[in-house]
DNA sequence: TGACTTTATCGGTATTTACCGATAAAGCGC
DNA sequence: GCGCTTTATCGGTAAATACCGATAAAGTCA
């Protein structure tokens, strides 16, 4: 990211993981899989792969990084891998903007 | 981004721009200076710059990317840009958020 | 006009990301 | 055990991203 190491340290409030969740979702084919996910109960990494004409080891490595941003759940049956959406860390996020949203309305010039 | 030019034709959704809003605020700096600016009416580059220990050169193409996003307004005063807070947009992301949530609840196995 | 302020853009570099094919690992069913 | 299915991971490449300093552009103000 060749971010400079201290270019945060003004910010007041301690780090947290919403720009990270943001990141995982802001890429289409990850959008596109987290709202196939919450379209169904669990789905597996060959069900994702069907939504697209990526190869398995990207969309596996997609899911990698939803995972990894906590936005998902795995749980292993038989060779499958079992995806489900983390409600926890979507409402979380929805929160975020939320209070964002809220604190916007307030600042703004009309009121 | 090295995307397949049809990885995702079988979306059947036409594309639409949430993604590029949440890659654009999922990026700590960003994610920042959106904050920052919801707590203003408005705020300049640099009002921004005064955040970071970036340089003025970074914080401008990062308030760039939210403008390109769609997130940010700008306003030119004197040799001033003023920017600030799309509510319309934002509120975009709640409402596809909130969607999304809604869907996984309904769909979710205890659901 | 000339110095100053403010911001955008350019050129360059280092890092990260996105993708692929190949392969390994691990459970299933015969 | 053996072949099959499913997924994760590795090695590699191309592209995008994030940063910087330098500079240009454009308004302000004396």
């Amino acid at each position: 990211m060749d971010l400079k190491a201290d270019s945060l340290t003004k910010d007041s409030q301690p780090s947290n993981n919403t720009a990270d969740m943001l990141k995982a979702i802001g890429h289409p084919v990850r959008w596109r899989i987290i709202r196939e996910l919450a379209k169904r109960p669990r789905g597996c990494c060959g069900d994702m792969c069907d939504c697209f004409t990526l190869s398995q080891s990207t969309v596996s490595q997609h899911l990698s990084v939803l995972k990894s941003a906590g936005l998902i759940d795995v749980e292993q049956i038989g060779t499958k891998s079992s995806f489900s959406i983390r409600f926890d860390a979507l409402k979380d996020l929805q929160v975020e903007i939320s209070e964002l949203l809220e604190t916007a309305r307030c600042n703004c010039d009309d009121g």
